[in-house]
Order: structure tokens, then C-alpha cells, then sequence
DNA sequence: ATAATGCTTCGACTAATATCGAAATATGAA
DNA sequence: TTCATATTTCGATATTAGTCGAAGCATTAT
């Protein structure tokens, strides 16, 4: 029973508390540095950089100098839909670090999960494209059709650039919480940041927490009803 | 940062390669009792012992006592599919433990994943009762449709008592190898024993590898063309 | 230059835990 | 009963790895 891919390998990575509070503090999508990432984990600098290095040799986040500052990222989105994933079983099987909260409803209802948006609101939007037909699944993959294409044109998103990256333009990713799928992938990223952009939402401080604001949330609301 | 469910717990549970080993080989669908997984994982059955009332506790597996044997298996499909896709970001990073040779080939062509069929195999499968529409994807679940359900019942499979369960009747599980869905669910388990049954495959002895005969998968392969 | 900031390396300490021998418990066989 | 097998518990050991102080290197600010 020695075949196929090392899975203690990763498990052990993720398993450290330290380690497994830097890759949720990436899961907000933005790069942070070794100091900040230091402070998320609760450890001294020291040995957040014995961490990081780990992580970064694993290939699971991605260092980028800047100056006298190191910020890393998540490596790709892979990890992060991993990441979710995982949440996900934690969380059905009860893995919960703290009593549930105030924070922990706001966390449902709306997040980041890495570079697009989960919770409640991200698979209303899902939801809402694939009712209305803009998405369609085809054989385990998601497309954009042409009413698709109009759709996010009006919002502001040109999607032909995509096309020519190697990421996929849409993608599915499960949400831990709701269970559901969401929009990932560079379409799923576009989408987020039109709403930063368009002052619907912005982040909270140190969180993966999106917050919308009234009336941002009644034109997300209306757009993907 | 504290918020969300505690991934750490979770990955060092499966950190460790003793712990990795048994779930591995529980991964083959197969209860195995205390004894047999101490050697697949390669230590005494004391140590063995010590590590199943972990992965016990943390409810990842499940005992079943019969007689002086105390049988184990995955508690339930979420955590198989889980490892599943663990195996995927893993294959993905490069984290393989041994340099592939030709059991890894056949481990990539066919294999039991948890309650049922991964590797391309699966995958085909998965894609042909898709492209005859026998499948439906709708809003991310996975719907059988009338002319599947005759498709299943020309098998000798009755999908009907399926629907009283509470688990889902099918379900997309995504396959490590491959990176493409292939089928899970009760059908899934359904469909896999009647290969079982029909004669066209057997498990290979301690591991996760189908092999299928030579006419049994002439007719796989008719079936789902 | 000199100082300050961000990060890494080194070395020592500590805590956690995987490990196994020995013994205990439980079930089944003779 | 007596013996054999399966599993668990206890206790001791050893290894691992997370931790941080101190020092060093690199970059930026004054």
C-alpha cells in the first residue's frame, strides 16, 4: 500500500496550528508579509520564517520581494479550493475552534475564499447564472454561453481577455459552509472585484468577512435574483 | 483569525504516515480489522491501536466489533471523497512516495475509491451517462433521469429503493488522477459491485486496484461508449 | 555614514507524540 | 478449564518538531 500520492505529507503541513492560521489568513486573497503573517499565526517572526519556508518549499504559497518585505500568497487556486474543502469535512464533523458567533454568521453569509467570493451571497450568484443560463455545465465543466457573455459585458467585465490565460475562465468550487458550489476561476475573481470596485462591499479588517453595504447588497441582490 | 471551522486538527489526524497508511488502505472500500491495518501501516498493533481510537474519536472511521475482530471502515463517503481530493492536490504538488512504475498505471486506469469506481475507467463512465443524458447536472447536483433509470434497470440494478436513503443517489467525486469527476453516490456503490458481480473486474489483494478481465472490459466499454 | 526595519539562520530548550515491551482484558477454540 | 488470538492500557523511551533568544544579513530611511 505504497502507491499514489503522499497525503501525510500535506496533512502534516496543514496540520500545525501555526501554519494551518497562515494559510487561512491567505485565504483572504490578499498577499501578506512574513511580519503580518507572524501575527496571524500568534508565533514570533523567528518562527513564522521557519513555517513559511516549509510552506513555501511545499509549493503551497508563493513568495513575492518587495522591497525589505517578502509576501507570500497561496501558491494557486488549487490550494485554495483545497483549503475550502477541507473546511468543509472540519466542519461537518464538528471541528470548530470556537463557539459560534456573531463573526461566525457574517462569515457564512458572505467571504472570500481566496480570490472570488463564497457564503451564502456567492452561491446566490452561482445559482442565479447557471438559472438564468449564463453558465452552463457541460460534462463536469462550466461555460460561458453568449447571453453569458452580455451579461457580464453590462456589468463591466470584459471576458475575452480570459480566454487567452491558462486558468480556467469559470470553475466550481464547494463552499464549506453552505455545502454548495460557487464561482471560481479568473471569471470568479473579475466578479469580485467589480463589486470592491463598485463600492457594493468591501473587506473587513484581517478577515476573510466581505461586508455589503445596504445598498450594495440590494443591486447584488437584484442582479443575480 | 480565529474564525471557521479548525482545519489544523483535521490535517495533523492525517499527518501522520501511520495514520495516512490505514486510511489509504481503507480507502479500498474493504473493512479491515486492528491487526491487518497495523501492518499496512507498518507498526505494532499497540501503536495501531493508539492511532485508530484517534482516527475514531475524530469520527474518520468506524468500528464494527465482531467477535474478538474489531472491523474498521471510512465513517461515511464525504470523508473518502475527501481523501480523494487530497490525493489530488498531493499527485498535483508532486508529493508522490515512490517513483511511479507499472502499479501506479494500473492504480490510474482503475480503482476503488472508497464505495466506488476512480480512474480513467470511472471517469468514462461518469462522462458516457452524462453524454446520453442519463445524468443531468442541475444547479450543481447530479439528477438521474427516466431513460437512466431504465438504463440502470437493463443492468439488473433497481434504482428505487435507492431514493428512500438518505444519501444521495448520485454525486460527482473528484477523481485524483484524472482530475475529472467520476461517479459516487449510492448508484455509485451500485454500480461498482455489480462489475463485482457480473465477473468483468476484482479487487487486486491489498490495494486499491481493479483489474478487469479482458472481456469485462470489452463490455464496460461497450456500455458506456 | 548611521540607524531602523524586515527577514533569516543558528543554537538551545521544551513539549508533544509516536513507538514498543509488558501486562491486562476479552473473545473464541480445544 | 486451558490455551490461543485480538485488542487495549500502561509505562517508559526516544525522536521530532515547534518555539524563541541572539546574532547576522539585506534593504530602506535619516
Amino acid at each position: 500500500m505504497k502507491e499514489g500520492p503522499d497525503i501525510a505529507l500535506l496533512g502534516s503541513l496543514i496540520g500545525d496550528p501555526a501554519r494551518a492560521n497562515m494559510l487561512m489568513a491567505l485565504m483572504a486573497g490578499k498577499a501578506l508579509t512574513a511580519t503580518e503573517l507572524a501575527a496571524e499565526a500568534g508565533v514570533t517572526v523567528q518562527t513564522a520564517s521557519s513555517h513559511l519556508s516549509k510552506l513555501e518549499h511545499a509549493q503551497l504559497i508563493s513568495p513575492r520581494k518587495q522591497g525589505r518585505h517578502k509576501y507570500f500568497t497561496l501558491s494557486n487556486e488549487d490550494v485554495g479550493d483545497f483549503l475550502e474543502n477541507m473546511l468543509g469535512l472540519a466542519a461537518k464533523q464538528g471541528y470548530m475552534r470556537t463557539r459560534t458567533g456573531p463573526k461566525d454568521e457574517d462569515l457564512r453569509r458572505a467571504r472570500v475564499c481566496y480570490d472570488h467570493l463564497a457564503g451564502e451571497l456567492g452561491v446566490k450568484a452561482y445559482d442565479s447564472l447557471l438559472k438564468h443560463r449564463y453558465l452552463l455545465e457541460v460534462n463536469g465543466d462550466l461555460r460561458l454561453t453568449a447571453s453569458g457573455k452580455a451579461f457580464f459585458d453590462k456589468l463591466g467585465i470584459d471576458t475575452m481577455p480570459m480566454k487567452a490565460l491558462r486558468r480556467p475562465l469559470c470553475k466550481a468550487c464547494l463552499d464549506w459552509s453552505a455545502r454548495r458550489s460557487h464561482l471560481a476561476g479568473s471569471l470568479g475573481t473579475a466578479l469580485i472585484d467589480k463589486i470592491f470596485e463598485n463600492g457594493w462591499a468591501k473587506r473587513r479588517e484581517n478577515s476573510r468577512i466581505v461586508t455589503f453595504t445596504r445598498e450594495g447588497e440590494k443591486k447584488f441582490s437584484r442582479l443575480f435574483s
